[in-house]
DNA sequence: TGTCTTAAGTTATATGCTATTACATTCGTC
DNA sequence: GACGAATGTAATAGCATATAACTTAAGACA
């Protein structure tokens, strides 16, 4: 029974759509697994094309990788966005922040595609995957709802980041449970967010003060 | 000019120290490459033995990255005592600190293969990779340098690891570059270690004052 | 409509890595 | 010094990436 995701009826030789129907393949392999789970030729095999058809699409397996890690960011920015837009009582931050972790945990291989591997810093200035991450990047900024206050802006920003990733990071490696388990990982991520926007709290009240201070 | 690492020297067929190479040797490949560039076949080559001999020390390519995974929480557990150790102007934290970024960025490779796959996770209870990484984490435990704060230490200690790692993989993304580098990955760090101190000088004041306080 | 180019697929094959099996050598020990 | 265990080797199976040469279908244009 295999799903082949969507191969044009009548057509026993063309696919249809085989680069995007390997993109769509290759996630959900990589969504446990991570990226040692993708193969080339079990994809093929899954879609019912020959083993060499999805290098007409891609050159190598790294520009598949590549591929589905642009991919993967454009469905996170999509994700926290909407964990953003949805009316709550809790913060845009908190949302945000909540749903990262939720994101890296469950789908953990993913995520350590797109947090953890080389692809990303190998990307090109202009490339798809770029971009990506630099729009998922500018989500952070949005989520501090903080507007006008510069680089302080930004600086919050890059730190509630990068202990929401610390905190996916240890949480998949077993640090939250067992004897060590002194916090839960959510109850850890609200103490970063409270932080941030305390500080963020402060900046402003800062700038509009005397709008000439550095730090 | 195969480096043969401590072959012993009258003896054409038996290694000597196969295993003990095999992890150093292992262990300089992921140093830049992280666990893909980890060939079994490669450094039977580079070590100047059969192909299938690794395989008398490993069961698998897993269990040779198990075994350098732990190794390499060892040396790490290794360099964070030595900075703690080292004499400075800063605190005992803020010079674990940087030399935990240090160590992430220098050998990324590694990095990746200790915080940012599965390995870790799937470590049994009393093997020798959760003992190194318990060990690890004591020391983050102990650079707070505030004893008997119960709970609270270990979710301070628990805070800053997850920060530290997640300064080191934006850093290693590429986020501290170009026009959003707003701030050094230094700076960045120096701020999580002084927010937790102070995060604990709340909590022992609490603690002399009130000790029954619960959060 | 027919031809021609090109995109997208096929089969066959080279190369490289993991892992196993059966056999060989050395070490330690009794 | 004989023997079993540890540690090597050679030969080989199996799987994945990747390339080459060939085939089919689609679309453009005369």
């Amino acid at each position: 029974m295999r799903s082949q995701l969507a191969r044009k009826p009548g057509n026993p030789y063309h696919h249809g759509d085989l680069r995007d129907a390997l993109i769509k393949a290759a996630l959900r392999e990589a969504e446990q697994g991570g990226a040692e789970a993708i193969s080339i030729k079990a994809l093929a095999k899954q879609l019912g094309v020959s083993q060499p058809a999805p290098y007409r699409h891609f050159a190598d397996r790294e520009a598949l990788l590549t591929a589905i890690t642009a991919e993967a960011f454009r469905q996170f920015s999509a994700i926290l966005r909407e964990a953003m837009a949805k009316p709550s009582r809790q913060s845009k931050l908190s949302r945000l922040a909540q749903a990262t972790l939720d994101f890296g945990l469950r789908r953990n291989g993913i995520y350590r595609l797109m947090f953890a591997s080389r692809t990303v810093s190998c990307a090109a200035k202009g490339s798809e995957l770029h971009e990506a991450t630099r729009e998922t990047f500018a989500l952070v900024i949005e989520a501090l709802e903080a507007p006008a206050v510069g680089f302080l802006r930004e600086r919050q920003a890059l730190k509630i980041w990068a202990a929401l990733h610390g905190v996916v990071m240890l949480a998949e490696q077993g640090l939250f449970t067992g004897e060590a388990a002194h916090a839960t990982r959510e109850e850890l991520v609200e103490d970063f967010v409270s932080e941030t926007k305390a500080a963020l709290a402060v900046a402003i009240r800062g700038a509009r003060q005397k709008p000439k201070v550095r730090a």
